[in-house]
DNA sequence: AATCACAATTAGCGAATATTATACTGGGAT
DNA sequence: ATCCCAGTATAATATTCGCTAATTGTGATT
């Protein structure tokens, strides 16, 4: 069905405020308009509905009940747009139809039941996309993604891009518990094996780009996509590595399984950030930051410190101030 | 707050086509104008709302967040405009929010609960003004009221109005239960007064007229304003009278203090019209002069058959079939 | 009847919006 | 890289639309 051209939003709130004022010359006045132009919109909403809006036999003119219907109706049309124009405009929503965050599976196993039951409500439906960030890339161009929580640069030649961290985790060697050579990286654990991540994963690639710098070469034995199953090569004794803390946690009930040092020299760090578009959720990027920030420091992180108490202030965390957990 | 001049009806509806459709050259074809008017629409909306709605850095251009944020309120107000417009145009409106009825007082005692309890769900808010026809006019004329219930012709003279037929009831003459005289019109019952209707009412006029007619005249001694009043003071032995049926039940505790009669000569009739304005309210007048005569019909005017068999015939009746009540 | 106040009508002008034609851009092909 | 294709933006032009000013018409008041 179409809207005659006649019957538009100017219209209508010109129709409204001279039903409100109760005539053409007042409404004329209010709209610093002539009384001429109220009188021709008039007639043309009169035109459109087919039917008179005021009863002009009498004086002052009165409205008909077509006029009452549209006067009501009208008012709320106009109310709608001046509120919709206003949440464009202001980016504000009441809440997301649907968001989708992707993030790294290991981000993906620990926060986001946490980051769903904690913010429900800034969406009517979540999607948790995991995997690798190179996949994600195109998706959150076509913005099939809205956010991504990474620790890669895939996205770094993208424009128009909201980056905030959530915190930096180090990188650690990690040992079976069992082991008692020596955890200098430098030194060589010679008589364990090194397990490598696979150079698929940016987390690969970081960890083989800094064992070059420091001019470490280890044998090739096996290397792991997942860090589940890396943590679990450690456990069984198969051999040691170089992890984080957020990747152990992945198997929690490993970590009386292993031990965990410093790097001893070139030590290094992984960074996770949020990344959104630029002015396209308005501070909804910041929340999930910040909430996810929280998670981590509060609910996910302390279970190392028992364990391992060095490694608490190896942690860097998006800039919430502590009194606020 | 003021709304831009490019955020309008058609743009939305350009701008929600133009989102479904995934590209503007699409749209273009669908509302039959060129792509480049399309461009210019969208162009206009985003400078009113003062964001980009669409994502053209990817092919097909994708909605950015406010461009879907206005994509579901537009086409809510899209939605509500159509269907106003459609309301407007056809007079349907889910209910009334006030409607006025005016009526005699006999009608207003007798029927205005009954067709309150009848109809309430066609308004939210009822106004039943009793009173004399000429009162009503100019309230009717500026709109205050929305029908009026009358037997008189002070309303002839309107243009524009609907006009329909409730009922028909006799004139009758009404004389003391103990009254032993001639009950002939005619013949005239000298040995008791007869008791007029103010000149003031519609149905006192209409009763002179109709003696005039007849060349009957009765001396002046007593009159009376309303129909309670003359039928208590007939029913008290004052003296007989000519009234309608409608109106001695109005105390209908008095019937069986007074006897009716048909008219010897000179019948004449009381008819009940129901007036609205043309094209107002839909099929409401119909439906509420349907209901009055039902209610009239099977709840009101039988008490009197029992007493006064031969004035059923006398009834003419808003043609709804007999079988439907 | 005369007057007043307000609404309808008409003509003319300027702004907004359409179209046509052309330039630009992203994405995919070789 | 380079080309091409499909689609979008932009510029120039034509058309439509909406506003104003001036005038006529109408209801209510004296």
């Amino acid at each position: 069905m179409k809207i005659p051209n006649n019957f538009d939003l100017r219209s209508l709130q010109v129709f409204v405020v001279t039903a409100d004022q109760g005539g053409m010359t007042q409404s004329a006045r209010v709209l610093r308009m002539t009384q001429s132009a109220v009188s021709q919109i008039i007639a043309g909403l009169e035109d459109a509905v087919g039917t008179k809006l005021f009863d002009r036999s009498v004086r002052p003119i009165v409205l008909t009940t077509a006029g009452k219907i549209l006067l009501e109706r009208g008012r709320q049309i106009i109310r709608d747009t001046q509120e919709t124009f206003r949440e464009t405009q202001t980016l504000e929503q009441r809440k997301l139809a649907m968001l989708t965050i992707a993030m790294t599976d290991s981000m993906a196993a620990m926060l986001s039941a946490k980051l769903y039951r904690s913010l429900h409500d800034i969406s009517s439906y979540w999607r948790i996309w995991a995997g690798l960030s190179p996949y994600h890339r195109e998706e959150f161009l076509s913005h099939n993604i809205d956010m991504i929580i990474t620790t890669s640069n895939v996205m770094e030649d993208v424009a128009g891009l909201d980056r905030q961290l959530i915190f930096q985790e180090p990188y650690v060697a990690v040992f079976p518990k069992s082991y008692k050579g020596s955890v200098d990286v430098m030194d060589g654990p010679r008589d364990l094996p090194f397990l490598r991540y696979s150079l698929r994963s940016a987390m690969g690639l970081r960890i083989e780009s800094q064992l070059n710098r420091l001019r470490l070469k280890f044998p090739d034995l096996i290397e792991f996509d997942s860090a589940p199953a890396h943590t679990m090569a450690v456990a069984e004794g198969v051999g040691w590595g170089i992890t984080t803390p957020l990747c152990l946690l992945q198997k929690s009930e490993l970590l009386d399984e292993v031990q965990i040092h410093p790097l001893s020299r070139g030590q290094f760090n992984r960074h996770f950030d949020l990344l959104s578009r630029e002015n396209s959720l308005g501070d909804i990027p910041t929340r999930v930051a910040a909430e996810a920030a929280r998670l981590l420091r509060t609910e996910c992180v302390p279970v190392l410190y028992e364990k391992f108490p060095w490694i608490e202030e190896k942690f860097k965390w998006e800039n919430t101030p502590a009194e606020a957990l």
